[in-house]
DNA sequence: AAGTGGTCTAGACCACATG
DNA sequence: ATGTGGTCTAGACCACTTT
């Protein structure tokens, strides 16, 4: 365990423990460096990460002060993985549509950065929210990266199972995103009227090593889907 | 200007100057060291101001790489200030549709952190790209932090003047994001028919020091509004 | 084994905010 | 003037990737 990430978790921790609210000022630089015994630069770059994740702000010549936390419900969308996590007090499920090996389309084999002839898992999932439809989902994964996958491992959080039991590490991403009139078909899935909005992400993953092995489309049923982005300035 | 800072623009315009593409190798930490005459650590923030930015991305042990650039003509999510950047390829205009003074409504007071009684200036304008409606867009402005505002100023890049005029330093942002159907006066400003949907985004703007001083609610075009987030892990 | 990025330290000095 | 956060350094050591 790295020693700024641990110092990072415990000082989220305090906050979290203590239910300080927005604006509680934190002991200074000086006190917090002798009560978890670091580096001043260990500990500055601890409270970076926790600014990053927009769970304290710093005020030079001030003070290190905690910020206001999003609102419950609500998926980040700076944060890489699925919203298994933004949602942890909901009932979240998935219902498996399709799961298929195949070779990719040229448009999705361009994006995928593939091989002539290399072969993708195509994945078509819905996923709900307290047993209403939030999203359908529609994925390719790289085989060469992600080479086995079943409707079990599926039905759960993909993302836990990369990493974790692949031990994948996950890069970084790009995502769009755009709102549009569902397709009859899309809005059919998602349990919608005919011409009802959609909010639709596309996304690709990459590796920590900048392969890109997922990309992905995803529909909002936008009565479930509400996200919430938190930006800093450094 | 800061030495940090200074390093990361200069490989930025590097990048952008020599047009290297995704994937694209940098000089080695050491070179780029021996190169810019900074210490490791400055370097390593630089790198770090850079990879958080999106352009580029640090594999251990192996180099460090071009990340990809954006489409053209989306709009960053997470950068603080307005689009004018976003789409400086583009025409953009603005109309002015109300401006002034008043006393905020309780919500609004309490988002806003208002003292009893304190006023607010209250804005609605409609922007344009290319001549097409892009958003209409409504923001409350402390008028204890932000003490004045007219009509020409808020014509142009309300943003620009706090930054560059007021020297107004911008922290934080929080942002909400939803799609809905829009409501009748809404969809006759953005110019499209009945029930059509539209993407609402709810902000509010804090100052460096922890401030909470715009809350704005930005209802953009479907057709004209695209968007783009990049997401790190570190 | 060599090279590359990443962490950590102790300490000097700078910039800003508050009393 | 003092205290607070922020920058910068030189150098030791660690972790990962490549050859």
């Amino acid at each position: 365990m790295l020693k700024y990430q641990e110092v990072a978790d415990r000082i989220e921790l305090a906050i979290k423990d203590k239910k300080l609210s927005q604006g509680t000022r934190l002991p200074s630089l000086n006190e917090l460096i002798s009560k978890y015994d670091v580096s001043k630069t260990t500990l500055v770059k601890a409270l970076t990460t926790l600014e990053d994740k927009g769970v304290i702000y710093q005020v030079q010549g001030s003070g290190i002060f905690v910020r206001r936390q999003k609102r419950d419900g609500y998926i980040a969308l700076m944060t890489n993985m699925g919203f298994t996590k933004d949602l942890e007090n909901n009932k979240l499920s998935t219902k498996v549509i399709d799961l298929k090996i195949e070779t990719p389309s040229a448009e999705v084999a361009r994006e995928l950065n593939c091989a002539p002839g290399e072969e993708v898992y195509f994945i078509k999932r819905i996923r709900y929210v307290d047993n209403n439809v939030l999203c359908i989902e529609q994925s390719y994964f790289r085989k060469k990266i992600v080479p086995y996958l079943n409707k079990e491992i599926i039905s759960e959080s993909i993302f836990n199972y990369l990493t974790e039991v692949l031990k994948l590490k996950i890069g970084f991403s790009d995502k769009y995103l755009r709102t549009d009139i569902l397709k009859k078909t899309e809005a059919k899935l998602l349990e919608l009227p005919n011409n009802s909005p959609g909010l639709y992400i596309d996304e690709l993953f990459y590796t920590a090593s900048g392969e890109p092995f997922d990309l992905s489309q995803t529909i909002y049923n936008y009565k479930h889907a509400n996200f919430f982005i938190q930006s800093g300035q450094k």
